[in-house]
DNA sequence: TTAATTTAGGATAATTTTGTCCGAAATAAA
DNA sequence: TTTATTTCGGACAAAATTATCCTAAATTAA
């Protein structure tokens, strides 16, 4: 469904977000031990998610990353700052275009499917995943 | 969503079961022209769709591969035998398990998601998909 | 200014997925 | 039996994804 580069960003994002209170920064180190994901490839995906605006990031001693406004990043703004959108627009039989007018023979029953996760992913924000995450209800290791 | 392999396997399954008329055979040559998929790659997804039981093929000279009954072949059991269960079962984010008792951030909202997507997969048959494709009111190529 | 810390980014490597090639095996017809 | 046709299967190649490594740049504090 999503990349593994996706998964990693997830993650991370909703981590960060627990720890983001005031300003707050969090390491690199600190993310990747809590998010489960590889520290150096974790590095390379913040810094898309970063030049996307969806985190603010600092260097040096007392640097790391923050997000200001869990409760106004989707989702989905994460997932199409790194998988794109293919799973917003491409075709499900990979047709070059998905086109109403010249549907693939899963046009239809896709459709809907998708836009259900589309809106899924649109309506769902960062801060009530970090919320859960912080009150105990969900885990982010396994 | 699906992998390549799967795309190609399901882009021939529908073609096949447009040309599946009494025991009729269509050659490798054909399903991928008319399928828009590379030859070789074709076969071996066939040939795994093959071994999983969906379709019959046969050597020599007026072989080739056929559907018995396309009424009863889903497009989940398609997904299933190319990219098995990860769409269905794997955690929206990556964790090793997808445990309900110990749900990553994303389980709830993602959960329903899903169920849809197996619903559809499960109810959709190659059949209907093969009618809207030989009636003209759906399309392979593009 | 110097040293320590931390992200940024490019080069490189490993793995997985996708795709190709070719000979072997099966089948049917001549 | 011989020949032509077609799938089968394994080896191979290419491309994309995932992951690591290392140096540079920025920032802070001593
Ligand atoms: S089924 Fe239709 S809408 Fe869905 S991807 Fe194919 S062409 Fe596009
Ligand atoms: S969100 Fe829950 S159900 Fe969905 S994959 Fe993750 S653990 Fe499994």
């Amino acid at each position: 469904m999503f990349s593994k580069a996706c998964e990693h960003g997830i993650r991370a994002m909703i981590y960060i977000a627990t720890q983001s209170t005031a300003g707050r920064r969090v390491k690199l180190g600190d993310i990747a031990r809590h998010s489960g994901s590889p520290e150096a490839f974790t590095a390379k995906v913040l810094g898309a998610l970063s030049k996307a605006g969806l985190l603010e990031s600092l260097k040096g001693p007392a640097g790391g990353f923050g997000i200001d406004n869990a409760a106004k990043i989707s989702l989905k703004s994460i997932v199409q700052a790194i998988d794109g959108d293919r799973l917003f627009k491409g075709c499900a039989l990979g047709l070059l275009e998905c086109d109403a007018s010249k549907p693939c023979p899963m046009h239809h029953k896709f459709g809907a499917m998708r836009d259900g996760l589309n809106d899924m992913l649109e309506s769902t924000h960062l801060e009530e995943l970090a919320t859960g995450l912080k009150s105990g209800a969900s885990f982010l290791l396994r």
